[in-house]
DNA sequence: CAGTGGTCTAGACCACACC
DNA sequence: GTGTGGTCTAGACCACTGT
């Protein structure tokens, strides 16, 4: 009698909708989800198995399984066969909250604010064009941002985008991130490969920031691709490793 | 008539082997990953819908679809409702080919060694306590090593382990990473967290990798997590930036 | 042994994209 | 329209874990 923890009865309040237009499976996964997250299920508790689970909600076994899965995939719940699903530790999950293709910054909570230091369009640099797949000198939107948080500069970020695809404003730059201006346009990104590394700032790189000649720098640059392999941005970045650096949680296989 | 380019007909070789216990999804999932990997499947080319597939396999449709969510995660496919399922541009298979949770140095193929400068039981000072969980003072395995590439040292890694888990020989250590020994020894690793900064070496770290004092260095803490929410690693590291980067792949969403 | 998750089937209907 | 992937069902059997 494995019920060494009494069994999460399904009567936590999930309710589902039949009428709407979002996936039942999604409906059960979201609930649990924030059951989890606002602790109504604790960590550790063992869950109910996933038949008695589809049986109290009246959907099918596979519906069921489904939403589970999505909490797996999440990370916040752990299977294992011939003893049941249970709820990971709340500092795993919290450790999970972090994210990874988002804006870097705006995870952290800083309410950074961004200033359009340039934006012009150029003829594309060798080093560009080799990535962006196109011709030296072909129209690329350049991109120069100085991004801070509580008036101390950060970061410094220089973008390239093929100009033919998207232009973004401004004023959409200072409002928001790049990757979210580009959802909007409709571009559907697909994956990303990003180099992190560091180096010592020049006298001029310096001075952004307020430091002086030799303080470390964070240097990221990052390419992204489209859902048909086309390369989307060309980020060359560069940070103030005394005020900033990459946090990001990683899941197991 | 969407067939703008002519399907790709299913018999690229696929076999299925109904007696073996790999599941069906996966052999099926294996199969084409290794075609799209070798080119039988060429980037871009529109794959037969998943009925079709699953008659030509006599599987059933819910179990190839499975085999295509699988692509789908690896980010080798892309799928549209109602347009149907391309393979993705070579680059962009190419640039996720590389890892995250894996041995950071070891994917990139340059036959790294590891030194084990130091291997030893200590009391646990208190930022190690906290990060583990533990009280000051509880024992925890201390492991210092020093990878270097081509004879070049490259990094310095400190980790800190409950002694009572798991305590690694040095021969082991120096023959495989220390997360492939975790897992041999029964350890489910489930998560983990990591940051990445930058500072200047001391004129000691410098030393240790053949450069001057004020030389940039690439720094990690990386703290994973076992299947129960238990610490099961806390290591503290640093690389020389000149010699050394890290590169990793992202997924959208 | 009982209980769990893991796999698999053979259907069905729906939502969306394209012509 | 037609064709595609997305969702859902109601069963079945198997593999593993624990007692």
């Amino acid at each position: 009698m494995p019920r060494d923890v009494p069994l999460t009865p399904l009567e936590h309040g999930l309710v589902i909708d039949r009428g709407s237009p979002v996936p039942l499976y999604f409906q059960v996964a979201q609930q649990l989800e924030q059951a989890i997250k606002d602790g109504r299920l604790r960590p550790g508790t063992r869950m109910a198995n996933e038949i008695e689970f589809a049986a109290q909600l009246a959907v099918s076994r596979p519906t069921m399984r489904r939403a589970m899965e999505y909490l797996v995939d999440k990370g916040l719940v752990v299977r294992q066969r011939g003893v049941g699903t249970r709820v990971v530790s709340a500092e795993v999950r919290r450790s999970l909250e972090l994210t990874s293709l988002h804006d870097d910054l705006a995870a952290s909570g800083q309410q950074p604010h961004t200033s359009v230091l340039s934006l012009e369009i150029v003829g594309a640099p060798d080093t560009v064009a080799e990535v962006l797949g196109i011709a030296v000198g072909d129209p690329v939107t350049e991109i120069l941002r100085l991004r801070s948080a509580r008036s101390q500069p950060l970061a410094h970020l220089t973008n390239y985008l093929p100009a033919d695809r998207f232009t973004p404003t401004r004023e959409a730059l200072e409002g928001s991130g790049l990757y979210a201006l580009l959802r909007l346009a409709g571009v559907h990104l697909h994956s990303a490969t990003q180099v992190i590394g560091a180096r010592i700032a020049t006298t001029a790189e310096a001075r952004l920031f307020g430091e002086r000649r030799g303080a470390p720098l964070l240097t990221m640059q990052r390419t992204a691709y489209d859902d048909r392999g086309i390369v989307v941005e060309y980020g060359n970045h560069f940070y103030a490793a005394s005020h900033y650096s990459f946090q990001m949680s990683l899941l197991s296989t």
